[in-house]
RNA sequence: GACUCAGUAGCUCAGCUGGUAGAGCAUCUCCCUUUUAAGGAGAGGGUCCAGGGUUCGAGCCCCUGCUGAGUCACCA
């Protein structure tokens, strides 16, 4: 048996082996069919506790808890919709004189988070709780580790809860099995997935998929993971976007092609942050931004109302925000008008930098125009965007892949959807000018000489697309994790992910009685070695005589079947 | 990347001025036939994150490192 076991864990391991000296298989394979699952029972039963059904149930889940009391106990099965209390009664499982699967199987062999099937009736408590008395049990899993036992009182309150964010994050499963409200911020997110593939789907968008390996990173200004083809020896990049792949087949031909797209972006991980995140992108042939605003508060509401179970209302700390269509429209000018009272309309580089130091914003010199824009808006104006607001028209340095603003061409036609202070979406006219796009690569090109290692690269494939022609086109993207984490009130991006990165766990090593060959110990004498000193380097720095003593004194206490030990031997080991 | 905080039993956490490592839940034994944060009696369980240092003596003080969290910086 493993050393490094707890307690509880080698309690578990005894069980598993009692259970089999029963003529128990602890792992059956047979399916385990089902009748009811507990939540329909929640639903159902009170309302006709009389019907033929309740007579005759088979359910299956987790153990969660076990209260005994002598004859009989109560205990809580947990399946994938909810907890049922069970009865459990000695006579009535066992009738016959054999008590053992009540006395041993149940009160001595079972632990909270073994997996098992039941089978009897419903029926209601004194206490009102809706029960299930078991006729009959079968193991269908053996668990061999404790799991957290949490509590929870009457009026909600919860002891003992399994929050330590580490264990959480590498142990989702065990997250996922003791608090509750982790399952329903994945499935907040699913729902989120789910409307809005089906908002697009009833238009006419084809869903697609596009490389994740990309010779050439595109369509964002990001550092790339970077890896290696071995066949065709060369790198490839994991991608930062797929905007430049979802533009070729509007150029292909469609009417509108979506994806939900993994993008990994090698930088910085915090709060917001994650290496690797989802995004939606969807582009339209033939329309603008102004068509997309208007799809876009259109699919707002429909995915708020899909969260909320109707209602366009949804709360998020103390703001109660709208989502019905339809939102402001506020230009980046009039927005930071707005809230600073300083119009940006015909001013210069210099002017803008100095009104941004007026402001106490942190900025630098090699900060152009677009940048320091950017950075008012983002300091000063964001945070007050509570309810859904799109922000429209920004400075043309900040979007390469945008196209130029029909009235004025400093700016682009481009918008952000705010929503609680923070972006939601982000959205174009995309720029299909194969001219005016090799020039903006190249400004590109000249950024990243300059030392901005995220300026992006030149696609000439992409330019060699536009060239064919891109139909006007919208795009639209949003970041799928962090409508998650609004939706579902989380203020890190690692609740949203069912395994966010983290550094590997170090694996302690277990020392094994093989390894007290290298001190020479005689293999009968190994496990002795290992139980009296943990590790070989314990057992070197002692003296020949106190080994000799210990290990002879360890063979007396368990009675070992074995020659007792000289002194001789001991010290020709550690001449070793 | 900088700073702050944290790491003690399976889980949640105490641990005083440096002086034999504690509680609740969980586990084990016994009692208990409608309980529900069940209860009663008893017991066991620890690499105090790791490695150095100071000290007669370190969970506690100092240094280094590891892991995580938070704040800031960076970041379409």
């Amino acid at each position: 048996m493993n050393q490094q076991l707890s307690e509880q864990e080698k309690q578990r391991r005894s069980s598993l082996e009692a259970l089999r000296n029963l003529g128990i298989d602890p792992y059956p394979a047979a399916e385990y069919p089902v009748s009811h699952y507990a939540q329909d029972v929640h639903e159902r039963y009170q309302k006709s506790p009389d019907a033929g059904e309740w007579k005759e149930v088979s359910l299956s889940g987790r153990l969660m808890t076990k209260r005994i009391m002598g004859k009989a106990s109560f205990a809580d099965l947990m399946d994938s919709t909810a907890r049922l209390q069970l009865y459990l009664n000695r006579d009535e499982i066992c009738p016959g004189e054999d008590k053992t699967l009540y006395n041993d199987v149940f009160k001595k062999h079972l632990d909270i988070g073994d997996i098992i099937g039941v089978k009897g009736f419903i029926f209601t408590t004194r206490m009102g709780e809706t029960t299930l008395q078991v006729s009959s049990l079968q193991v269908l899993s053996k668990s061999l580790r404790p799991l957290p036992v949490v509590k929870r009182d009457e009026e909600g309150h919860v002891y003992d809860a399994f929050t330590d964010p580490e264990q959480r994050y590498r142990m989702r499963y065990v997250d996922l099995l003791v608090n509750d409200h982790v399952k329903r911020t994945f499935e907040i997110r699913s729902q989120l997935f789910q409307a809005m593939r089906r908002f697009f789907d009833e238009r006419g968008y084809l869903e697609v998929e596009t490389p994740i390996l990309q010779p050439i990173p595109g369509g964002a200004a990001a550092r790339p993971f970077v890896t290696h083809h071995n066949a065709l020896d060369m790198p490839l990049y994991l991608r930062i976007a797929n905007e430049l792949y979802l533009k070729r087949l509007i150029v292909g031909g469609y009417e509108g092609v979506y994806e939900f797209s993994k993008d990994f972006r090698n930088e910085g991980m915090d709060r917001s942050h994650s290496p690797e995140f989802t995004v939606m992108e969807i582009y339209v042939a033939y329309k603008d931004y102004f068509w997309m605003m208007d799809f876009t508060e259109q699919l707002s509401e429909q995915v708020a109302r899909r969260i909320t179970g109707g209602s366009p209302h949804f709360q998020v700390g103390e703001n109660t925000l709208d989502f019905t269509a339809p939102y402001r429209r506020i230009s980046m000018r009039e927005a930071i008008l707005e809230q600073t009272g300083y119009d940006i309309e015909g001013q210069s580089e210099e002017q803008i930098r100095q009104k941004a130091r007026e402001l106490d914003l942190e900025i630098d010199d090699s900060m152009g125009k677009g940048k320091l824009i950017d950075e008012i808006f983002g300091e000063k104006c964001e945070p007050h965007y509570i309810q859904p607001t799109f922000i429209t028209d920004y400075p043309v340095e900040m979007s390469p892949l945008c196209k130029r603003h029909r009235k004025n061409p400093d700016y682009t036609e481009r918008f952000e959807l705010m929503v609680n202070g923070k972006e939601v979406a982000n959205a174009y006219s995309e720029l299909n000018d194969p001219l005016d796009q090799r020039a903006r690569f190249e400004e590109q090109l000249r950024l990243s000489e300059k030392g901005d290692d995220e300026a992006m690269f030149i696609d000439q494939d992409f330019l060699r697309a536009l060239e064919y022609g891109m139909p006007p086109t919208s795009g639209m993207g949003i970041g799928m994790d962090r409508l998650a984490m609004l939706f579902s009130g989380q203020s890190s991006i690692q609740e949203v992910l069912f395994f966010p990165q983290m550094r590997p766990e170090k694996q302690p090593e277990i020392p094994t009685p093989e390894q007290f060959a290298a001190a020479g110990v005689p293999p009968a004498w190994r496990q002795a070695a290992l139980e009296v000193y943990g590790d070989v380097d314990a057992l070197r720095s002692q003296k020949a005589t106190q080994i000799h003593q210990k290990l002879n004194g360890y063979r007396k206490k368990k009675k070992l079947d074995l020659p007792a030990l000289q002194l001789d031997e001991v010290e020709k080991w550690l001449q070793n």
